[in-house]
DNA sequence: CATCAGGGCCCTG
DNA sequence: CAGGGCCCTGAT
């Protein structure tokens, strides 16, 4: 499918900004829906029935942000649509995030205020809407990354659709209840496993509307919760990547995967990745990040897969199995 | 070759 | 509330 340039979007994040390390996260491992280069990112999405191919192109600086958004797709795009997405790209990406409170109360902070040095700018966030990320959420279960990755694949290549804009071939969503006339064994056929039935019910849900994610989006974190853990397939795992990465909640962090137990033994605790500390002493660290405990977490992270890309790791490549 | 654990979750007892 | 089963893959 072949998409033409049909609007230009200007965005001004409130300062400071760090384009790369907002739109590019070393440790989400790409699967064919985008492509990060310093200062643009290419990447689909299926926004309100129309699939679409965005260029985000950094034309400001860390204390001069403005970001370019150009817009491809197959239709003419209203004035509301644009707005509409406009709108979007702010929240997935928190461009409106004040990050000035979280800066001053850890400036002193011996771990952190290095990296929020280095780091200055940054955002959490997410191109995925909920449905996206749910089924993301359900094939990173139970699997190493690059399995995850190869199911992502199938799945895209199966029921996506591939874009052809500025130059580039990327794969996009389907749209969410996509997946009503296919059957969990033709699922089981891209070797997702028991993840079959998991993707099926989550798509029956959306199908049958018996999920929103903007009207989610204004409810409290316990009832997000709650609702996300109704969900057949999704677990507290699930949920808790969830409730940062699609509903943006500093102040949840209740859960920690057994890989991510080991790494962050080693850099918050300098552990052997054989001999972890246990998850409850993990958390209880955190507590001393106060509300901001999934966003001061997160920075360290990021900053420890953007290492990676410039030195080799050995310890943190044996965990991550790639 | 067989066995096992891995970015969990459901279901049963 | 503990523990078995589940899909597939690559490591041992």
């Amino acid at each position: 499918m072949r998409l033409s340039k049909t609007d230009v979007i200007t965005i001004t994040p409130t300062s400071p900004f760090n384009f790369d390390a907002t739109f590019h996260k070393p440790d989400h491992f790409t699967s064919g829906d985008n492509i990060w280069q310093q200062g643009i990112r290419w990447q689909t999405w299926f926004w309100r029935d129309v699939p679409l191919g965005l260029k985000f192109i950094n034309t400001g600086s860390i204390n001069k942000p403005q970001v370019t958004v150009e817009v491809f797709s197959e239709p003419q795009l209203s004035e509301s649509y644009t707005k509409s997405l406009k709108q979007e790209i702010i929240y997935r990406y928190n461009l409106n995030l004040d990050l000035k409170p979280f800066y001053k109360q850890f400036a002193k902070d011996k771990t952190l205020s290095p990296v929020i040095e280095k780091w200055k700018g940054m955002r959490p966030g997410h191109p995925s809407s909920l449905y996206e990320y749910l089924i993301i959420g359900i094939i990173l279960q139970n699997a190493t990354i690059k399995r995850s990755v190869q199911m992502f694949q199938a799945l895209l290549e199966n029921y996506g659709r591939l874009l052809n804009f500025d130059s580039k071939e990327l794969w996009c969503f389907w749209k969410e209840g996509g997946l009503h006339n296919i059957s969990e064994l033709e699922l089981r056929q891209l070797k997702v496993g028991y993840r079959a039935k998991y993707i099926k019910k989550i798509d029956d849900y959306f199908y049958e509307g018996k999920i929103d994610e903007l009207s989610l989006r204004t409810r409290t974190l316990d009832e997000q919760r709650e609702r996300l853990l109704n969900l057949y397939g999704v677990g507290p795992a699930t949920v808790w990547y969830i409730l940062f990465d699609v509903f943006h909640h500093w102040d949840f962090f209740n859960h920690v995967s057994p890989w991510e137990q080991k790494i962050y033994s080693k850099i918050f605790f300098n552990r052997e990745t054989n001999n972890p500390v246990p998850v409850s002493r993990i958390l209880k660290y955190f507590e001393r990040f106060g509300k901001y405990k999934q966003l001061a977490v997160h920075y360290i992270w990021e900053n420890l897969w953007w290492e990676r890309k410039n030195k080799h790791i050995p310890w943190l490549e044996k965990e991550i199995r790639l």
